[in-house]
DNA sequence: TTTTTATATAACTATATACTCATGTAATAT
DNA sequence: ATATTACATGAGTATATAGTTATATAAAAA
């Protein structure tokens, strides 16, 4: 077995830490389909201008998002376009125990099968 | 862009939430090469017998891993393998962070590659 | 039967972090 | 020049959770 020491772990944790907030991850699938600056994905995810802003430091610092700030405004786009390979996998692990937990819940199978791509 | 409720992004991100932990990780790929018990898995991570237990039991709730208790032992094993391709993207992604960061810390990068296949 | 081994779990502590509120800063508009 | 808009960030609070210690339970060994 492959052994792995105590920081790189860390490490990993750390990365999979990001993608394990609600609202992190709305804000990256807000950005999906290209830049957005941070009154967009305010309006977008429905939270505080600060939390969001917050978010999307936090992000930046660990080279999920870039910032491109123009005039007034900070756009933000995604740099590593695997995380959505990440939650697309996610997804279907998760649509798949719901569909053999039992077969109600049919509308949040759909959705997520389909955010999974 | 596709619009999932509050609710999908909370399981998506309890999910990621489980993967967000030194221990967990290094109890999981411990896990990789088959079933083992909890005292097999205690020397493995180095950890206390409690907080080894208190993980699979949280990763066993969340149909990560599968319990067979046989005799007076608890062995543990992978149910869904598709963890290993998120940790291997992760390590991937963090790799190539790593190299076009510096070209240093050699050891650590080949590590995490080997470890992504 | 008593002891030991293997595991789970409750109670507690310490720490991390998501969120809010208030404020700072810089660019734009008036 | 002043006001406004857009964004970032410090301080403070609340909550979640990883870890420890102690204990309970059940199977195996003596």
């Amino acid at each position: 077995m492959m052994q792995l020491d105590d920081q790189a772990y860390a490490r990993i944790a750390k990365y999979f830490q990001l993608l394990a907030e609600p609202m992190r991850l709305k804000i990256l699938n807000g950005l999906r389909d290209g830049e957005k600056n941070v009154s967009e994905l305010v309006a977008l995810s429905g939270g505080t201008q600060a939390n969001v802003s917050k978010h999307l430091t936090m992000l930046s610092a660990a080279n999920l998002i870039q910032r491109d700030a123009r005039g007034n405004k900070a756009y933000y786009s995604i740099l590593d376009p695997q995380i959505f390979d990440l939650c697309g996998l996610v997804c279907g692990q998760l649509a798949m125990q719901m569909s053999t937990a039992a077969a109600a819940n049919e509308t949040f199978i759909s959705a997520i099968q389909s955010q999974a791509n």
